[in-house]
DNA sequence: GCTTGACCTCAAGTTGACTTGAACTTTTAT
DNA sequence: ATAAAAGTTCAAGTCAACTTGAGGTCAAGC
């Protein structure tokens, strides 16, 4: 399939699907001229990444399962992840909970509402963003 | 409390902290020479900051449910967004399966495993990035 | 055989959420 | 009184994940 055929199956544009290939997270299995041929199971593999992103990976923590040869990916990491993965159902169903509640809470403020208070201790402690790397010194 | 009590109390730094003020998403309530007094129920807000973030709202998102006076909260927007986590939960209760059969699982490639494939059926369509804003006309 | 449109590359721009740095002012501690 | 520590502003930098743009290539239809 040429790129087009790839953008239509999987809804991602051209300029994803490159940059994906720049990557490598994906493979392009030759060329006609210039332009691109890939084989069907990159529509596959578009899939899993795309699932992976939903579930909060970065592209390079994606990367780093598809490890080029290796059976072995960590599988402690796995867990891991879906260890974490737990927590931020928790997390959000915490979170859904709260907004039900708050569309037909009356309160006049939702910090104002016991209900809705509550919540926010149940749900405390996650961080989102690292420390910008610091330069390493030489 | 000053700002270096928020920080400790919440975790955040303070660059984090001015930010979120600048943003309108917190208040300190005066000054003492420069320095910055904020009163002690900040903490409640950045706790429900973070509880919004961890769902996935953007920061002006989070602006907006703070509507400065609206009794009215858009209770049709919370419910909305109460589905979206509910989607998002599926997804990540798929994905989390994914991990712990993945890691258990010995197929040569998880590609190839059908438990694992059945999954990226399941856990489809998901859009992570809006597409870039173009520049409005005049 | 030539235009046209799909594709290409490569560099630079964008967005959100912050962080970092430089230069300055206050408080606090000696 | 004075220096260090802690705070401040404001502009610029960073990072991920892409997108956009300029300029070039090439196969396909007329």
């Amino acid at each position: 399939m040429d790129i087009t055929e790839v953008t239509k199956a999987s809804g991602l544009p051209a300029s994803t699907l490159r940059f994906y290939e720049e990557k490598g997270l994906i493979r392009s299995t030759g060329r006609i001229g210039l332009r691109r041929i890939f084989s069907g199971d990159v529509l596959e593999r578009l899939a899993l990444i795309a699932l992976a992103r939903g579930a909060g990976f970065s592209l390079d923590e994606i990367g780093e399962m598809f490890t080029p040869e290796g059976p072995d990916i960590d599988r402690t990491l796995l867990l891991a992840k879906a260890d974490e993965l737990d927590r931020k159902i928790n997390e959000l169903t915490a979170m859904r909970d709260g907004l039900r509640h708050a569309a037909v809470c009356n309160a006049p403020s939702h910090f104002e509402c016991p209900k809705f208070r509550r919540l926010l201790r149940v749900a405390g402690k996650h961080r989102f963003r690292q420390p910008n790397k610091l330069k390493d010194k030489i």
